[in-house]
RNA sequence: GGUCCGGUAGCUCAGUUGGAUAGAGCAGCAGCCUUCUAAGCUGCUGGUCAGGCGUUCGAGUCGCCUCCGGAUCACCA
């Protein structure tokens, strides 16, 4: 079986252009494309024969002309021919697409390959915080992860999934700070929260202690200030800013600027309005923050305690990520956690200064040179020898490297990211890693909302399960106001509700192209008519009941004859011979969108086939059988594609 | 300011290495359920593909310039 139709004429007519005109013209001259639908009466594959012109030297009807009959003689696959201005139009014979109906319509694993064969691809996704709860901006991610992951692997490559939990660092310490200040031992189980809620709650509580904390300071600051005459219509106010000791005459002299604005501006209009300079000195100066800052420093001590309540507070985080995950329906072969990787970059920075790629500066500090490149100087080692997010970075690369032998490295992350993923990559390559070359970061763009970006601080940020959730009532308040399912348990019912809500989030969010920015506007997002996901599965739905028919009535499907298609049913026919195609497509452009697009179109081809044709009333039997098979192979792309997206179809809806 | 990404219908998005008359969905309007699931189907309305110049038989697609939006350029991650 050959899924190479369009190859196939595009080697015959180079063969075909050689004949006539004596010419050897290069592939890329000939592009075969699907005739577009005004002229399907004519073909259902065209070719441009303008690139022609200079060898023929014809017209464009005329060498468009020969090139078809020489076509039909070398071409059996090739049926008729028609010419429109420079297009040629070929019909291929109806026992082609015959047997291809044939020979795919019982086969459940139809365009998915599952052989897959050579070196994996590492594909590393999700890599969330530990301080917070899972977003908008993580569901995207997840989903693109997942996605991507599926499709390489249907397109034939050994997939590993792996997520790097970021679980150390000043974030974490904050959370950890405000749980044991408020000294109530909270947890999961005696508050009833998910434990990346309870952990995020803690989040979120540190930094508007930590505003409130500054304020404060700040106001006692200014209000007791001390009053110094100068003469008798004058004097000058100063004030006792705490941990300025250290600071030059220059910046002290601009803080008391500042707290002497912020006092007058509060003397006038009796608001508080705190000028910049001062805020800032302020927050650099917190007390929590400092005590976050020495957490920090004992968890990497080691210090006993402190390791303790981390492991136990991320303990709560994972098995909070755990139910988010599972309810995604994500999953990963590996997972890495910062904690215990984010020194190996050291020693790739040691080889790295030995070989002279990188250098150290007067203070110590270690950086390569990226001028040459169009880039910047990059840090790699603080002055005081601690690592950087580049450093951690290189380092789980290597470790990537030595647990997988990749054959490529594939980093699903935000296209804020883009500068760092360059620097990578560039770095690796020059310290002469041979896999650096395979580096590939798939960077995704932004979700934003009608009301703009999400901002935690203004508690814009659509939290996953919650969405999640959203998906899932709405799903039940549609299926149940259409009424379709009464016969359904309550189980059975829960599950559809399930698929449907997750199918119409997920299709929603990897429908558009990864690269791009996309907006998420919930009231688009509930909507389960035209270019969504339940419209899909409601196409697989309708199918499958068409199915159970005709089993029901003993209808077999597996022999049929056809002198001629009815052009719904050719049009269908030729959208599902290019499933193992585009799935290859997506996997060359890391793009579920591309799969999306393709299934959306081919339920559209599917319904109007369904509107204008009938199957089970056709009397004629190899006709019926025909529709039959088309429709059977149509539930396996749509099943098989879906998976692709992660999401899952249901039998009745 | 440097670098990178984007700008297609009122809104959200498609548009394969340059190919025929730029397509869907939503919204709006008009139709189609005693007939295989109406979460469907059919029709209508809606475009200076941000703007300009260029390359080409042919440009939404490639090049240059301008305008607008976003990201990034930390001893943060």
């Amino acid at each position: 079986m050959t899924f190479m139709i369009v190859q196939l004429i595009s080697s015959k007519a180079i063969e075909a252009v050689q004949n006539l005109f004596g010419v050897s013209v290069p592939a890329s001259q000939l592009a075969v494309q699907r005739t577009i639908p005004s002229f399907r009466n004519q073909g259902d594959f065209s070719l441009v024969v303008f690139p022609l012109l200079k060898v023929s030297r014809k017209s464009p009807e005329e060498t468009a002309r020969l090139l078809g009959e020489e076509l039909l003689r070398l071409m059996p696959e090739a049926e008729s021919f028609g010419v429109v201005k420079g297009y040629l139009n070929v019909r291929i014979v109806k026992s082609f697409w015959e047997g291809f109906v044939k020979d795919t319509y019982s086969a459940q694993s139809f365009g998915v390959d599952n052989q897959t064969s050579g070196k994996p691809v590492v594909v590393e996704y999700s890599s969330p915080n530990t301080n917070k709860p899972l977003h908008l901006g993580h569901v995207r991610n997840n989903l693109l992860g997942y996605s991507v992951s599926q499709i390489l692997k249907a397109s034939g490559k050994n997939v590993a999934k792996v997520n790097l939990v970021n679980d150390r660092g000043i974030h974490i310490c904050k959370s950890m700070l405000a749980w044991k200040l408020s000294g109530v031992n909270e947890t999961p189980q005696s508050s009833g929260k998910k434990g990346d809620k309870l952990v995020g709650d803690y989040y979120v509580k540190f930094s508007s202690d930590l505003v409130k904390e500054t304020n404060d300071r700040i106001k006692e600051t200014i209000l007791n200030h001390e009053k110094h005459s100068l003469s008798d219509d004058q004097e000058m106010l100063s004030f006792n800013i705490p941990g300025s000791d250290g600071l030059n005459d220059y910046e002290k002299n601009e803080l008391q600027k500042s707290a002497e604005n912020t006092f007058n501006n509060y003397e006038s209009t009796r608001e508080w309005k705190i000028d910049g300079i001062l805020k800032e000195h302020f927050l650099k100066t917190s007390p929590l923050l400092q005590q976050a800052r020495a957490m920090l420093l004992k968890w990497e001590a080691r210090d006993p305690e402190t390791l303790q309540l981390w492991n136990m507070m991320n303990e709560w985080v994972y098995a909070g990520f755990d139910v988010t995950y599972k309810r995604l329906g994500v999953d990963f072969d590996k997972i890495y956690h910062e904690s215990q990787t984010y020194l190996f970059g050291k020693e790739i920075v040691e080889e790295g200064l030995k070989s002279g790629v990188l250098f150290r500066k007067d203070d110590s500090s270690v950086w390569i040179d990226l001028t040459a490149d169009g880039l910047d100087e990059k840090l790699l080692l603080r002055s005081d020898g601690t690592s950087v997010y580049m450093t951690q970075d290189l380092g789980t690369a290597q470790l990537r490297a030595n647990d997988f032998d990749p054959e490529s490295l594939v980093y699903v992350v935000g296209n804020e990211q883009n500068y760092h993923f360059e620097v990578l990559k560039l770095i690796l390559q020059k310290l002469g890693r041979p896999w650096a070359d395979h580096i590939f970061h798939l960077s995704y763009g932004m979700v934003e909302l009608p009301e703009g970006k999400m901002k935690s601080r203004e508690g814009t940020v659509v939290d996953a399960d919650d969405l999640m959730d959203e998906m899932v009532a709405t799903a039940r308040a549609m299926t149940e106001e259409l009424g379709k399912i009464e016969d359904f348990d309550s189980e059975e019912a829960q599950e559809l509700y399930r698929i449907v809500g997750l199918g119409a989030l997920k299709y929603f969010i990897l429908k558009v192209d990864p690269r791009k920015n996309m907006l998420f506007n919930p009231a688009d997002s509930i909507d389960f008519n035209g270019n969504t996901g339940p419209f899909i599965q409601y196409t697989y739905a309708r199918i499958k009941s068409v199915l159970r028919k005709a089993e029901a009535e003993n209808i077999r499907f597996d022999h049929f004859e056809v002198n001629d298609f009815h052009s719904k049913e050719s049009d269908l026919i030729i959208s599902l011979y290019e499933f193992p195609a585009t799935v290859k497509q997506a996997a060359a452009d890391y793009s579920p969108a591309i799969m999306a697009s393709y299934l959306y179109d081919l339920a559209r081809d599917y319904n109007t086939f369904y509107h204008e044709l009938s199957i089970l009333k056709e009397e004629n039997e190899s006709k019926k059988a025909l529709r039959l098979a088309i429709s059977s192979l149509t539930a396996t792309v749509i099943k098989n594609g879906m998976q692709l997206l992660g999401i899952e179809v249901p039998e009745r809806m």
